[in-house]
RNA sequence: GGUCCUGUGGCCGAGCGGUUAGGCAGAGCUCUGCAAAAGCUCGUACAGCGGUUCAAAUCCGCUCGGGACCUCCA
């Protein structure tokens, strides 16, 4: 079943046959978060859309080295090459060390990660753990000439890069164009070109975050650790390089002017691009004020939430959508997947205990052939479920004796149903507990209310049989002038 | 202003030249003590107007909506 991989590349804006570097290997990156506050869902969508990505490729077969940093570094507010770091800021506001931010946020980022069960990368390396490559890099892009130094910052020079090479490539877009699109420079700027973007920005006195370079005191620009990181652990030249569509404008295209500078080749063959999320049709943001934690999605504790979904039910949501499409957000929408992710679930279970005859009426290994094809056009996931549930209708008409199954096709139905809905999907059993407690207390409700009409008709045999009953299970009922309350011996 | 993307049945969302996407909701039927679950059947959707074609949701043009980026954000 090794049919070919088609990914879309931005760089060409078409969908490309892809042929890794190295057979059986993929070098992927991904941007990672900016940890200086909590993600937001929309953060979350590009993660495990990269998720999906990276679950497919090893199910495939791939040796994957899956990098996806932690900003905890050099991302200023604005885009003045001034003014506080992110992460100074923050921790001025929170009265803490820059670097108890990061490890606030990065331990959230990573719990958050494991509760949508999506896979940890093999190597999640920090902008502060990489200074000296970023530092290196610099000092090489100034030697090949594409950059220059101002009073202790070092900017990119973009004009002169694009005379050799093309700054606009991943957007589509000429130098002139861009130009057009930005303030003219005061006679205070520092930088000789509109387009010139800072490497190393020289600290101030107040600022709290900085090392020793070159060029006196300072910190990296946002851009330089993506270029940095990159090129160390997965070589000057990568297969796949992923981020939020909102990165591909400005970013990537720094990240592809610096490593091109530097190493004078593309750096990456694939780009890939993974679209938003949006709230009542506007993109969420932390600007917009409308995006949620993933903990108020959770709960429910939000003003544009009925009610809480589970980790699993939000991640199945996002499956149902491409992406590189928009996937808008609602409650409606997200009860549909909870309900539609229930039956699925179901249904694997179903599989179970199934029972096989002499035939089948359903043609398994065209289910099987069709799964992989939307896999493999572009990670279509949502073709990828629409299958899987024909996979459920299967099952469950077999299980109604209204259709039959051989044990070989059983056998197969089982590993495709595995495969997909765990291992690639990455969907899982939830955790029963949270269920199992909601219907503990309904049940719990049902019986008391019971209890009291029994009471009410001085039933009392019936009311202290279900005392006594549910003493035995370790189930204690206390009657108080408030009404009653039962609690769980431990 | 510039560069793009997009408009699909009640809702979400695939498809992007000829074939039932799928899920949720709704209606009917089967099953069933009742209900649920499950299965079957159903609405015959592609913003509007033109054009290309034997054939268009799918290509082209125009009109009208929605959104993104160009400024920190996945």
């Amino acid at each position: 079943m090794q049919q070919e991989l088609f990914i879309y590349n931005t760089l060409s804006r078409s969908k490309e046959k892809f042929e890794p570097i190295t057979k059986g290997m993929v070098g992927l990156y991904v941007c990672g978060p900016t940890v200086y506050s909590d993600v937001h869902l929309g953060n979350c969508r590009t993660f495990i859309s990269f998720d999906l990505i990276y679950r497919y490729l090893l199910h495939l077969g791939f040796k994957v080295r899956y990098v996806r940093n932690v900003t905890d570094a050099g991302h200023l507010e604005g885009d003045r090459d001034e003014g506080d770091d992110k992460f100074a800021k923050k921790a001025k506001l929170e009265q803490l060390e820059p670097m108890e931010i990061v490890q606030k946020y990065t331990v959230g980022f990573r719990d958050v990660m494991r509760e949508f069960n999506a896979l940890p990368p093999s190597i999640e390396p920090t902008a502060t753990g990489h200074i000296c490559e970023q530092i290196e890099m610099i000092k090489e892009i100034i030697e090949k000439g594409y950059a220059y130094e101002v009073n202790g910052t070092v900017y990119f020079d973009v004009e002169k890069y694009n005379k050799e090479f093309s700054y606009g490539q991943l957007t589509n877009r000429k130098l002139e164009e861009l130009l057009e699109g930005t303030r003219e420079l005061s006679g205070q700027d520092e930088k000789r070109g509109r387009l010139d973007f800072a490497l190393w920005i020289q600290a101030k006195p107040e600022t709290l975050m900085k090392w020793p370079s070159p060029w006196g005191w300072g910190f990296p620009g946002w851009h330089i650790e993506c270029s940095a990181m990159s090129s160390k652990y997965l070589g000057e030249t990568f297969d796949i390089h992923g981020g939020g569509m909102d990165l591909q404008a400005t970013h990537h295209t720094n990240e592809i002017a610096q490593s091109q500078a530097c190493n004078h080749k593309a750096p990456v063959n694939y780009w890939m691009h993974t679209n938003m999320l949006t709230v009542n049709g506007v993109r969420m943001s932390k600007s917009a004020g409308n995006g949620f934690l993933p903990g108020e999605l959770f709960t429910g504790d939000h003003p544009l939430l009925e009610k809480g979904y589970s980790p699993m039910s939000v991640r199945f949501f996002m499956m149902q959508t491409h992406y590189r499409s928009t996937l808008d957000f609602s409650n409606e929408a997200l009860q549909a997947s909870e309900k539609g992710y229930a039956r699925l679930m179901n249904a694997v279970k179903t599989l179970e205990s199934l029972k096989t005859a002499s035939t089948s009426t359903s043609n398994i290994t065209e289910l099987k052939q069709k799964c992989y094809e939307a896999m493999n056009d572009d990670f279509n996931a949502p073709i990828l479920v629409a299958n899987l549930f024909e996979g459920a209708r299967i099952i469950n008409s077999v299980n109604d004796g209204k259709e039959t199954i051989t044990v070989d096709d059983l056998q197969l139905l089982k590993t495709i149903m595995h495969d997909f809905v765990f291992d690639v999907l990455g969907l899982k059993a939830e955790n029963a507990n949270a269920a199992h407690d909601k219907a503990l207390q309904g049940v719990m409700e049902v019986i008391l209310e019971i209890r009291k009409e029994a009471k009410a008709k001085k039933d009392f045999a019936t009311s202290d049989k279900l005392r006594d009953e549910l003493a035995k299970n370790k189930i204690t009922i206390k009657d108080t002038k408030d009404g009653v309350n039962w609690s769980i011996e431990e």
